[in-house]
DNA sequence: ACAATTATTGACCGAACGGTAAACAACTAA
DNA sequence: TTAGTTGTTTACCGTTCGGTCAATAATTGT
């Protein structure tokens, strides 16, 4: 054994995480990240290599912690449209009530929309987060419309990417800064429209 | 007078656009902008101040060309429905088609991302576009309510912030790169239950 | 106590960044 | 023809970027 490290990867990561959601990769220097993380430029790259591995280390963090919050929504509540109603609740929320209120939407859509198209390794982690979210939304739709909570004129699958893509135009619509009350109301509607 | 200016600044700025979407504002450099334009550093700095400047006067040619195309599509068509439908249609061929394929996505949508949070100038001209394509959709389904063919249990106004964040949805989900025509599969659907 | 190992620190690196300015070229008015 | 004006070119500027490395500090096994 040798000098132990003076700092929790984890926490570290979540510190990076935020520093990303904030600015974006590209935006936020190591000089930014230096400050979030309370660390030296020799540290960060002692314990997770370069600038993307950093972000590659805290997005899989974020998205994996994420995921495990909403596959308990979906799980532990009542009915499907009684988790559903939680999900987009608890979703508005979480970009809301942050750190300065810098961390608005969602990291997940602000870095498909930065990364995906040309980082191939953070698309991969990002399609992957898309699709077991989806794979969540479909479970529980089934489910809602073999109850007839749920409308049945289409395809559950095909409707829980509906509601992906809603949730993806919530979380970049709430960019602009508008009222979130008023966004409220709009997903109040949205997920109306999906019950039977 | 003097020596005449070599380009065309609307050329020049549509250059300078496709650069912008393609990368981001923060990663198109000077460099990329060079030689997307085909112009010297100099000349540049000569015809549009700075890069940030170029980044609002290119937006604003984009936001005004667009608006013009989408409010031509809902005067012209043959009723609210027709356009809300031509409308979504070219909104994801306008996605696909484009040079290299490298123009994913929306602009405004990328932008408003990246930007809108820091950027002041920019929020300004893209939120003035949300407002007045909003307005756009707020006109055509009020008059597809009256008319019977629009769902009346919302109202119109907050059935039209409903479209713009489906189409926000629509313009980052796009981006995850998956298949257009799955898509154009839930944006029908979507269509059809706005309509009554 | 002391070697071995690993973390931390801070100075440093080349490259790329946005931006500037002087020299040169092209045009007009007289 | 020439003076005046403006566009174009290109070399250059200071700053910041991501990244490296040698020196130093802290810990453990023996």
């Amino acid at each position: 054994m040798a000098r132990p490290r003076e700092f929790e990867i984890s926490d570290a990561l979540e510190k990076a995480m935020e520093a990303f959601w904030a600015k974006g990769y590209d935006a936020t220097s190591m000089v930014d990240l230096m400050q979030a993380m309370n660390l030296n430029k020799g540290s960060i790259y002692a314990a997770f290599g370069n600038k993307h591995a950093l972000f590659t280390k805290a997005l899989t963090q974020y998205t994996d912690t994420t995921y495990a919050r909403i596959k308990h929504i979906f799980t532990s509540a009542d009915s499907p449209q009684a988790a559903m109603k939680i999900f987009f609740d608890k979703m508005l929320v979480e970009q809301s009530i942050s750190t300065e209120n810098v961390k608005t939407g969602s990291l997940m859509v602000n870095s498909i929309i930065e990364l995906a198209p040309h980082d191939e390794e953070a698309k991969i982690i990002l399609n992957r987060q898309v699709k077991r979210l989806e794979a969540v939304f479909t479970k529980a739709i089934t489910h809602g419309q073999s109850t007839g909570s749920f409308r049945s004129d289409t395809e559950a699958k095909d409707m829980a990417i509906e509601v992906s893509v809603f949730t993806f135009g919530i979380m970049s619509y709430r960019k602009t800064g508008c009222d979130i009350t008023k966004i409220q109301n709009i997903t109040n509607n949205y997920l109306n429209s999906l019950l039977a």
